[in-house]
DNA sequence: TGTCTTTCTTAACTTAAGTCAATGAACTAA
DNA sequence: TTAGTTCATTGACTTAAGTTAAGAAAGACA
């Protein structure tokens, strides 16, 4: 399970033998049980993931109701915003699936940064391509109906209607469990 | 208007003199009049800004219909998503208003971040905030009903609402300009 | 295997957004 | 100042999502 992190890793630097090593050794590869709450509203977050198999949402709890903001899965990596910061989170972080990830702390990225200066460079690197791909995202969001969305989403990524519950991907497409049936039921119809 | 940048650009690391000298003096500080169209549809991007005063949008042409995706304004960073690559962008980049703007480059940037490293560690550190913020509004977006989104964007940013017409307004809420036009009615009328 | 619980579907009804079309208001430019 | 354009509002109508409630299907677990 480790070669895959660092087969990921080196499509966006060089890594050697002493990084790779690194890596491995630091021991902060860690694998969770499906339902497994990472984070919770109220606590305070002092680790991210990277996850290598499986599944992790995040959501609120907002009028007593589960809504679902994002699914991470493999190769993605889960920041809680509230990360190595003081303050309360105000959502939650749960495994959908058993799962595998990195674990990273504010302490071990420092130590990290020291010994590996390159990992920054590949750290905004990646950043940056993140955040391109989530404003155009949202950018689609915005512009589809509940309809579309769920049409999007079975060509993006067609997996998550597999693994995660219908109700989760509901609230993650901004729309009612209720609308999401009648919606497949609508596209079921058209297509004979 | 240089000092703006520097004050801004100050509350997250320190500036020395020396470094202020040559951000003031890169002569990168540049002016748009309304309307001005700084990136279009299917062109290559090599510019990011940095806005001082005035305010972008970011908009798609999709089924003849113009579509806002983002508004920024001062003190935002607007970097295309095609910034520095050589794949023509999906969208329009605007001036909504008479905008002074820092304007960088790819080429800019890397020398920048040779003669002054700690701008890649502010970069990062920037980039990050903005990414959690970011996270955190298309959250809100599809957490709540078109009204809601009309009700949050006059408490978090009720200048845009005077800056931009209401078409624009109304597809960055993700809805119709008629379906605004009734929501500020409706919300006027529970109000007396 | 059967019971309990959770999730999904369906139906009837309400509410609000989309659509189309017309009018009114505000802004531009000759 | 007026004519032309763009933008905002309104109305009538259609469509789809929200709501509430009930029942079916699927999963979890003893």
């Amino acid at each position: 399970m480790e070669n895959e992190i660092i087969k990921y890793l080196s499509k966006y630097i060089p890594i050697n033998k002493e990084l790779e090593e690194a890596i491995i050794k630091s021991g902060f590869i860690k694998s969770f049980e499906k339902g497994t709450l990472l984070l919770e509203e109220g606590k305070i977050s002092n680790e991210c993931y990277f996850i290598i198999k499986g599944c992790i949402r995040s959501y609120y709890i907002k009028d007593g109701e589960d809504k679902t903001t994002e699914f991470y899965t493999e190769e993605q990596a889960v920041t809680p915003s509230v990360y190595g910061k003081k303050i309360p989170s105000e959502y939650y972080l749960e495994c959908v699936e058993d799962t595998i990830a990195g674990v990273g702390t504010p302490e071990l990225e420092t130590e990290m940064y020291q010994k590996f200066p390159q990992i920054e460079s590949l750290n905004h690197a990646l950043g940056e391509a993140i955040m391109a791909k989530y404003v155009e995202t949202f950018a689609e969001f915005k512009m589809a109906s509940p309809e579309e969305r769920y049409l999007n989403l079975l060509k993006s990524r067609p997996d998550l209607i597999q693994r995660a519950p219908q109700y989760q991907i509901a609230s993650y497409l901004g729309i009612k469990p209720e609308s999401l049936s009648r919606i497949r039921k609508r596209i079921i119809k058209q297509k004979y």
